[in-house]
DNA sequence: AACTCCAGCAACCGCGTTGTC
DNA sequence: GGACAACGCGGTTGCTGGAGT
């Protein structure tokens, strides 16, 4: 048996909003409020619609300070940063952002934002370990492409080095299988470099190596203690050869879980496993620029 | 001009959570 | 503590308009 629809779907008007019809909520909701029920407020407002959908109509439309399209930058970095550290919870996410609703920022991600980042973090495949960044100065947009990986980031003091490279399941399955496998490999191939110490740390500040380095940005250890501020340290891969046969066989049939767990256990920082919170229980989360 | 395709977005659906009796 | 009602949320659908052919 299913669940009882919540309205009388035969005696409700469905579809898009006239403007008789907003007019009619807005006017009743300023003068009464919604009397904190959802179910006969159409009715009392002269509508025939059903609650649900008055509700969603007037937080998404009709209620005072609405803001509708063009999201700067700095919303771009923060959905990405809220993204990476809680997942698709968009009331949340909406929360942060002034003016906007969770659907808005639901279908901004789901058309642009998502896009923008995918291109962000595959570029072509010759860029071997380009796809978690690139400072590459023939970027169209050093700063803000930097800005936005940098975003995907969220700091955290509790959670190290090692776990900051795995991305938040929301990311994962964001991505393609293709972008996934793509991931993986980048993965195993840091891993590798990291078991056998053939890589190099160098300081964001280095402009000229910026320039020219490929490699994994991390929000490290080497972390200053101001919460406002992170210290970016990128992991400059040395010029391997990727598609050395053993590194390629040995990567190929990781999963994540494989991963993060060579990942934890190539490096020498804290052992905790935990990096984000998965129950969904937890609102608290930190977040930095 | 007519048609097709597709991105963007408003709205709906259904499930989990919360509140009330 | 169980049953029910209502709310809130996230995923999905489907309409619309613009771009491309």
């Amino acid at each position: 048996m299913g669940r009882a629809p919540c309205c009388d779907k035969e005696n409700v008007k469905r579809g898009p909003w006239s403007p008789e019809e907003d007019a009619k909520l807005k006017d009743y909701i300023e003068k009464q409020g919604t009397g904190g029920n959802w179910i006969t407020l159409p009715r009392k407002a002269g509508l025939r619609r059903c609650g649900k959908s008055c509700r969603l109509r007037w937080l998404n439309y009709l209620r005072p300070n609405i803001r509708h399209g063009d999201f700067t930058e700095e919303e771009d970095n923060i959905i990405c940063s809220l993204f990476a550290s809680i997942g698709s919870r968009w009331s949340v996410i909406a929360a942060h952002l002034h003016g906007r609703t969770d659907n808005d920022i639901k279908n901004y991600w789901n058309t642009k934002l998502k896009k923008k980042l995918i291109a962000t973090m595959a570029p072509p495949r010759h860029h071997h370990l380009s796809a978690i960044a690139s400072s590459s100065s023939s970027s169209p947009s050093p700063s803000s492409h930097y800005n936005m990986i940098n975003s995907l980031l969220p700091y955290d003091p509790s959670i190290s080095t090692n776990q900051l490279i795995t991305p938040h399941r929301g990311m994962m399955t964001m991505m393609g299988r293709q972008q996934q496998l793509l991931y993986q490999e980048d993965m195993g191939s840091l891993v590798n470099s990291l078991n056998s110490n053939k890589f190099a740390m160098s300081h964001q500040d280095d402009n000229q190596k910026q320039s020219t380095n490929k490699g994994i940005m991390l929000l490290s250890d080497v972390r200053s203690g101001s919460s406002t501020t992170s210290t970016v340290t990128r992991v400059k891969m040395e010029h391997h050869d990727y598609h050395h046969e053993e590194t390629e066989r040995s990567m190929e049939g990781y999963e994540m879980d494989e991963i993060n767990h060579l990942i934890s256990s190539s490096c020498t920082s804290s052992s905790n496993s935990l990096w984000f919170d998965e129950s969904k229980r937890e609102d608290k989360f930190m977040l930095y620029y």
